[in-house]
DNA sequence: AATGAAAACTAATCAGC
DNA sequence: GCTGATTAGTTTTCATT
């Protein structure tokens, strides 16, 4: 991981889809270098994957929350994940040092739709209760 | 926004680098079919761009937080926008309907550089005062 | 590790359906 | 709005430094 190492994935942080003709371009190196840099890192397991940045909003799911997820007492770590995997409209979840046990980000269409997970998660076993926070709009979002 | 539209883009979530012979092979369109749908959500905006999925652990960036920002009475929400993307460890930030005015997602070092940020978002003008909330694990990542 | 050149593949364009 | 053929561009490989 040098600052070459750096600049390609600043480069592909902003553009995932740019040719290497152009990481090569800016990064002064020849392409094929700039290849064999990227294989390293995928290799390495630094680079995970590659992702489209959509708008949500036109895509209809307009709605963001978070959702404290307060866990039954023995749930395992592993359930936990499982009983979240299982909602697809989680799309990030974290064990907290906080308050809730995990905290999970969620895309929903409206309030209905949110009334619908949050209900969801409430019968789902390993799950006593949940705190939800709408968030009204995003100020910012720099990727992942 | 039809099927093949969404097809399209949960195949470009999966792997935002993949060929259109690729997209066409799924989709059972043609490469330039695929290509034209590509485009016409690339205008309406639905596409916003392509990004890497980093691995921030590998990248020295292991630690993640959830702060909530109290703003001074009277800041605006350009201000509150500024004053946060000032901060180049925050990665995400959203205005709630909850305690907080709003919440921002960090990525930090380790505990000492989180609390760096934290002094820096407490001196900035505009922010009252912070509460911090740091993430354990994280149980689950779907993209964008 | 990086380079440059050649080969293989992929994207972009466009006339026609 | 889709197709398939053509051209332009990009990725991949490899011998060399």
């Amino acid at each position: 991981m040098d600052d070459m190492d750096r600049r390609i994935l600043h480069e592909l942080g902003q553009d995932a889809r740019t040719s290497l003709a152009h990481l090569a371009h800016v990064s002064g190196l020849a392409a094929s270098s700039v290849k064999r840099r990227i294989a390293r890192l995928e290799e390495l397991g630094v680079i995970k994957g590659y992702t489209v940045r959509l708008d949500h909003h036109a895509l209809g799911l307009g709605l963001q929350a978070l959702i404290g997820i307060f866990a039954a007492t023995g749930t395992t770590r592993e359930q936990l994940t499982d009983a979240l995997t299982g909602q697809e409209e989680i799309v990030r979840a974290w064990t907290t040092a906080g308050n809730a046990d995990a905290l999970a980000l969620i895309r929903a269409r409206d309030t209905d739709h949110l009334e619908q997970i949050i209900l969801r998660l409430q019968r789902t076993p390993g799950i006593a209760h949940t705190r939800t926070q709408i968030f009204l709009s995003e100020l910012l979002n720099r990727g992942d």
